[in-house]
DNA sequence: AGAATATGATAGTAATACTATTATATTTGT
DNA sequence: ACAAATATAATAGTATTACTATCATATTCT
């Protein structure tokens, strides 16, 4: 993916970090190397002294930029999909007919990820797989109603209500374009999963791809308006 | 759901516990307590001090039972699953239409729950939005394969291959039945958690059940040889 | 050069997730 | 009925986590 547009920044809720971590080499270190240990370690073997280590720093110096691990997975996976958000955009906005666009709009919400050169201290493969594994955990809590209401998850749902909008325009009649449009994004995830760790539970392997499967699944609930 | 079976065991993997729960008083204790705590404090603020206390035992006595609350986790879901496994075969064993049988399959496996008076100790209407909250968190582990490989999960699988064998019964040449099988399950979860925490991400709500929406879901993936 | 700011080093606290040991009940076998 | 076995309770202890606080040092900004 390249942008036409240089030196773009992706918008993150300020709330989750206590200083940017764009705004400093060691900030910038602290995501590049916490994305390394969290895929390599797991989201609950990783922590703040772990990485201190790592970067050659310690961990009170990573708590001058977040406040917990948790809110470090916010910021992390918030920045994926505002990524993702931006190449949605930027793929699916000059296509017209609507069809043609959902179609985009699955296909880069669900293929596999690629480096994107533009962000050299964050590795979006490596982050997908994050996205994968962790997501869920960000708000599978307790305390999930109130950090929605402080907006942690807006750019997840502005996502979803995206595609939402792109349903609606393929099939104004559908009764179900949230639950569908949130089934995809999340399913997506699910069958990677799956793919990896429960091949027993799904048909994605080498040959067949989340994105075949579910472009097949959102098309088939919708009436597009053809007699074909 | 009353049984016509009486003292029915839903069998779980002898691993997940160090001594059986259901084999004394304390231990059923543990389990009912323990259903009650983790549905209130969520799993992350669970721990056996707490379930201990309440209970007016202590952390040892617990620890007897199990080796760790991922453990106790993973004995509360199975439980779970095995406890809709046998309401699924005992639903669906005997309609012959393939479709109906479908059809019961997914409104056994989606719709909302209730109290089973069979298992005294065990609040199932709890036990279920414990699992729509943190079932994920028992597989999105670094030990997930290790713990695959030890039976932990085998219930699960067996339920979505049984939905698998429903699908394919209904429509042989559809490409995706384990696909859309996990699908169902997962997206049951994630729809009635969205519909309690993300209202706008679902359609999900009093008047539109996770049940109707992958029925429609699922009916018009299949070829159902109709031609209405 | 001095002030402000960022980072590093060290120490300390409360809670978690256990393990180990010993004491005290309760159950069971003869 | 009594000894032996087993289950449970009580207490203590350890390593790690998830922080907070303080102070020293380095860097940069004016």
């Amino acid at each position: 993916m390249k942008h036409l547009l240089q030196n773009i920044k992706i918008g993150v809720n300020e709330k989750t970090f206590v200083k940017d971590p764009e705004s400093s080499d060691l900030g910038k270190r602290i995501i590049e190397n916490s994305i390394m240990m969290i895929h390599e370690l797991g989201f609950e073997h990783f922590t703040f002294k772990k990485v201190g280590a790592k970067i050659g720093s310690n961990e009170s110096s990573v708590y001058r930029y977040f406040e917990n691990k948790h809110k470090l997975l916010l910021y992390l996976t918030s920045w994926y999909w505002g990524w993702l958000e931006y190449q949605l955009v930027f793929t699916t906005n000059s296509i017209s007919d609507s069809q043609e666009k959902l179609k985009s709009a699955i296909k880069v919400l669900t293929q596999t990820v690629s480096l994107d050169a533009s962000f050299s201290h964050i590795n979006e493969v490596m982050l997908n797989e994050i996205v994968i594994n962790e997501y869920s955990k960000s708000y599978l809590t307790k305390e999930v109603d109130e950090e929605n209401k402080e907006g942690y998850f807006e750019i997840y749902k502005r996502l979803i209500i995206r595609m939402v909008e792109m349903i609606i325009a393929v099939d104004p009649d559908y009764p179900y374009p949230h639950s569908l449009s949130s089934t995809v994004l999340e399913g997506s995830l699910h069958q990677y999963f799956l793919k990896e760790h429960f091949p027993s539970l799904t048909d994605c392997d080498q040959h067949i791809s989340p994105t075949q499967y579910l472009t097949h699944l959102v098309f088939n609930s919708l009436n597009t308006g053809d007699n074909g």
